[in-house]
DNA sequence: TTTAAAAACGCATAAACATGCAAAAACAAA
DNA sequence: TTTGTTTTTGCATGTTTATGCGTTTTTAAA
């Protein structure tokens, strides 16, 4: 293996997992936690990365994915992400909002899938930005700068002229009497356009979502087709929603 | 086997497996790992391949290449950037397009500065939604990768339905002949629209871009208002444009 | 403070490299 | 054809690079 493969490899893991530990990538790659040492020397020199002790960690270049706060439950989201990502096909339309576990969606996306996204999320489009074959759609309108979305009458008539296939919803809460809610006033408006506009609803949502409720209701029960969270299809906590009638995976 | 040949094989194996290796191509095709090395040598020198210890890849190989350039001239532009921002009143509307001296306007904003700002820049928008104060809207269509902005026909017409004060341009090239010029078709019609939106237009343009020119015009000489540039005021350069009654910042 | 893990440092070595040179091949012109 | 020139190639040479292994130093967590 070339020591430029062994490069790649280590950024990639980067990207997709955000961290590298020297060990891991030690055994992985079969050679010496030294010549690792060494590459993580070589791309944090060239700025590429940032070497802490242990091992290394994403130091994008871009000024916003800055802000390297630590993505809540990372793992459970990484279940989760793997699921929906089994749930989109090839030359679909899909909607998605933002929120850490749809950007986690938006970084994992299959290379190969061709795909029309569209989003009101700057951190995911931006993300978007770097697949080489999906074709973004971002919905203008006022910038909520807290959740880095556009939000207002304008978003949720981008939305509501579209016929998706898919709509991927981060989640605040999910309940199966209370639907869909959000904290949130106009991101939950802006959810409700999804809702409408997609043929298929998806939402991810982290199990402790279950069961909870939020102020702002986003989309009755009956509309949510499938629901994915990081639990196994077969757990106790999903099987009310599996009466329903909704797709569990 | 013909020189020729070879190059063509080994272009071909790297199209396909992304790596080559020295020794590997020697056997294939029957030459010392000098000549191999001379061939690999002589792709490189043609900007073909990358040649690495021990073989070669593919420039593609790298997922962050593309990213790594660091701001060129970036002293040039923060001066230009501190002329700019004397420029912009308290209340004012104002619309920016991308390029990397608008996204380090939009980086030394003051703090204490009202303002309302409709960009098509996804980096700049990330940047403003830093700011306290200032109102984003972002103008929704769709992404071009390249650039981080969006385009076509519905940011043209986000754009068209605003009377805004200020209109500020990152600048590709200034010409008091050719005006404002591009090199994308795309960003060159919403840069027109931002044109026409803009009672008041303000380039900030290296002194290395004036009297140059790109394939596609943005706007008539005469619709410019303000040019900034990192040269005194007085400079000889600038003295043409200065007759033709646009403000030297 | 103690201590185990991680990193840094120096060193050794084998593989890969650049360079100069000469032989062979291809080519051009007389 | 002959002769001179250029290109291509392989080989011998010394140089550089990549890597692993002890040893010492630093780090971070208990």
């Amino acid at each position: 293996m070339l020591k430029e493969e062994r490069l790649t490899y280590i950024l990639n893991s980067l990207r997709l997992d955000h961290k590298v530990l020297t060990a891991e990538l030690s055994g992985q790659l079969n050679v010496s936690e030294d010549t690792i040492r060494r590459d993580l020397k070589e791309l944090s020199d060239n700025g590429k990365i940032k070497k802490v002790h242990g091992g290394a960690v994403a130091h994008s270049l871009n000024p916003f994915s800055y802000r390297e706060r630590k993505v809540y439950k990372l793992q459970d989201k990484i279940t989760i992400v793997e699921k929906a990502i089994s749930l989109i096909q090839n030359g679909q339309v899909i909607i998605m909002d933002g929120g850490t576990t749809n950007l986690e969606l938006a970084r994992r996306l299959p290379e190969d899938l061709a795909a029309t996204i569209f989003t009101n999320s700057l951190p995911v489009a931006e993300q978007l930005a770097e697949h080489p074959t999906v074709d973004i759609i971002f919905a203008g309108g006022k910038l909520l700068k807290s959740a880095l979305a556009t939000i207002g009458l304008e978003v949720i008539q981008s939305f509501s002229e579209i016929r998706a296939d898919l709509g991927i919803l981060g989640t605040r809460s999910v309940d199966r009497e209370g639907g869909i809610t959000e904290i949130d006033w106009e991101e939950a408006k802006v959810k409700r356009a999804i809702v409408s506009a997609s043929q298929h609803l998806i939402s991810l949502a982290i199990s402790e979502k279950l069961d909870t409720l939020q102020p702002y209701k986003v989309a009755d029960i009956s509309h949510l087709h499938t629901l994915v969270t990081e639990l196994p299809s077969d757990s106790q906590a999903l099987a009310p929603y599996k009466e329903l009638g909704i797709h569990i995976r």
